[in-house]
DNA sequence: TCAATTTATGCCGAAAACGGCATATTGTCA
DNA sequence: TGACAATATGCCGTTTTCGGCATAAATTGA
């Protein structure tokens, strides 16, 4: 399922919900992409300003990836990002 | 349409072609982003290393959005990027 | 409850982004 | 060919990332 990430901090709310469903700590993490434990917590707590080669190198060690597109379909993303 | 961008570099593409496609010029873009044109010359080129929220300014700018899912599927993108 | 694991936070130093400005290079069109 | 627009490159100063290490705070499980 695609999920919206419009924003660093929905990106970060959308790494640790798949790191958590892998069932992965930051360090495991961290190890597997070469980001340290500190820098992941920060990223995943909405810390604005993570570099883009970091979220591809977390993105990798979690077999997810990137897609842009239009932006138009409010999508269940969205609502769930409400509640 | 969705694309891929697995890396800065794919991510700089992108944005290079949605900005032609939309007639803009790197300082239309600047000033409708916040981001100014010598930064988006870099990131257009391949520069490694933007900020995540640079991406989003620039990308919410040219009515695009990022979207994160499992990564499978080799679509259209990746043969485009070959060649 | 208590120990172990996990996550968060603080500080340091090196490297880099970014705003800002200047200017070189390239592209376009008359 | 010449003028103008578009893009690329260089430098400076401030801010921030990020590696690295330490450790506090929170969570989990026995």
């Amino acid at each position: 399922m695609n999920a919206l990430a419009r924003s660093p901090k929905q990106m970060g709310q959308l790494i640790q919900r798949h790191r958590k469903a892998l069932n992965l700590s930051q360090s495991d993490l961290a190890s597997r992409s070469g980001v340290r434990q500190e820098m992941i917590s920060r990223i995943e707590s909405g810390h604005d300003g993570a570099k883009l080669g970091t979220i591809c190198n977390l993105l990798a060690a979690l077999g997810l990836e990137m897609t842009i597109g239009p932006r138009s379909k409010s999508s269940i993303a969205d609502i769930e990002d409400i509640f």
